[in-house]
DNA sequence: CAAGATATTGACGTTAACGTTAACGTAATA
DNA sequence: TATTACGTTAACGTTAACGTCAATATCTTG
């Protein structure tokens, strides 16, 4: 069905919920918890969704902030923060300090990361060296 | 009984249940259920856990894994990893491969961070023209 | 020595994020 | 036209990561 899509509405870019189910490697059932949760609003062809690229996006956005270990939850939070960003002076504010709350949370994430990222590093550097002194065994320092 | 340490056992660093409880901000709760999951080893007094330092550093280490979003089980199969980092050959090639594969996880999920931080702000820069343009109100030009 | 405070071990409860049938409709295809 | 592929809703099942009692033991402190 990809297929015929490239034919009939490429500009339109509509996805079946298969398209991206295998795009983004997952299940279909899972792109459905997703619009449960309000995640997603595909349209409809009588029963069956049709996703426009914004819900693209949204998927794409949801499956990055999974990764970084937030729930469905908060993503959808921050998906309402974004949609429902008013136009008056308190909303902005408002919004504002949401988006500074968020960023610190991330900032800190990207320590947490730096750090084992330095640790793997060691640990990696540390085996090398064990590698590179004896060709079949070694006695490392074995510290406690 | 942190003070009675302190003057007790100041070098050997014994900690109870509470002591990291309150430190690291999380209930006894979730710290036995660390253990129960094999990430932690306290000694006992009696019945009594007796956590040394290196069960310090383990749940630093774990609770930074879980920020990142990585599941018990994940983080223990790491601690697992460096522990029995046996000395023969190819344990440490195997060590090796584990660990290339982890950092790739981890350097995936730092473009993740480097892409949310981006759109972050981003929105940031947005409001704040809006709220340096009208004093009170303003009209976004507000595209889908 | 009674009352907290702090510890323990069960064991059942809860929530999130899907997995897994089941029962069914529709559409292209051999 | 029967099969195959893809879609639907509904509903129960599962796993992880604890929460929440309950019953009990041990200090220590007024």
């Amino acid at each position: 069905m990809g297929q015929i899509n490239i034919l009939q509405r490429t500009m339109t870019s509509v996805y079946t919920i298969t398209d991206l189910a295998k795009e983004f490697e997952i299940t279909t059932r899972a792109i459905r918890h997703y619009e449960d949760e309000g995640l997603l609003n595909p349209q409809r062809d009588g029963s069956n969704r049709l996703f426009s690229n914004r819900d693209r996006v949204r998927l794409k956005l949801a499956l990055r902030g999974k990764r970084l270990g937030f729930s469905l939850a908060e993503i959808r939070e921050l998906f309402d923060l974004y949609d429902n960003a008013g136009d008056e002076r308190p909303q902005l504010e408002a919004l504002l300090s949401k988006l500074e709350r968020h960023r610190a949370q991330l900032e800190q994430r990207r320590e947490d990361l730096n750090v084992m990222l330095s640790e793997i590093t060691f640990f990696e550097n540390q085996c090398r060296k064990l590698l590179a002194a004896g060709p079949n065994k070694a006695k490392p320092g074995a510290s406690q």
